[in-house]
DNA sequence: TTGTGACTGCCAGTCCGTT
DNA sequence: AAACGGACTGGCAGTCACA
């Protein structure tokens, strides 16, 4: 499992568990949400930084993000 | 609390808990020791990839390098 | 052993359209 | 609403010489 797909699998599922779409999220982080898609379907390869903007749209902690499946 | 802060403390916490060098770490995880470095002071912004590479090279799930201080 | 400044290539991130 | 493709570019990831 890498980092990427567990990644994408949490920022995913908890998104969908607060109902919002990615737009929505993408646009409260300040990226595109072509690029949420990218992050989402692990094809791109984040920093740090911008995974942090994306939790905090998420209302979440970035530990979260992190959390083995 | 920025996640910078956040991952370099971590990285470093348990980086001498092991008792290894930046340059054995480094080394391990296929990275410059000056780049290391230049996480662990918080001052780069490392992509969730090279995060992977350094977790492994401490033999800790990359979890544990997000969790909060 | 760790940190710094300066450098450069490349890719993270953007932006367009299309499905 | 989400994914995909493709083209683009600036900033920074990653390197190096050195202290």
């Amino acid at each position: 499992m890498s980092v990427q797909s567990r990644v994408s699998r949490n920022i995913q599922r908890i998104r969908r568990e607060k109902d919002l779409s990615q737009e929505e999220v993408a646009h409260r982080a300040d990226i595109h949400q072509t690029y949420l898609s990218g992050v989402e379907t692990g094809k791109r390869n984040p920093s740090i930084l911008v995974v942090e903007r994306i939790a905090k749209a998420l209302g979440v902690d970035v530990s979260a993000i992190f959390k083995p499946n």
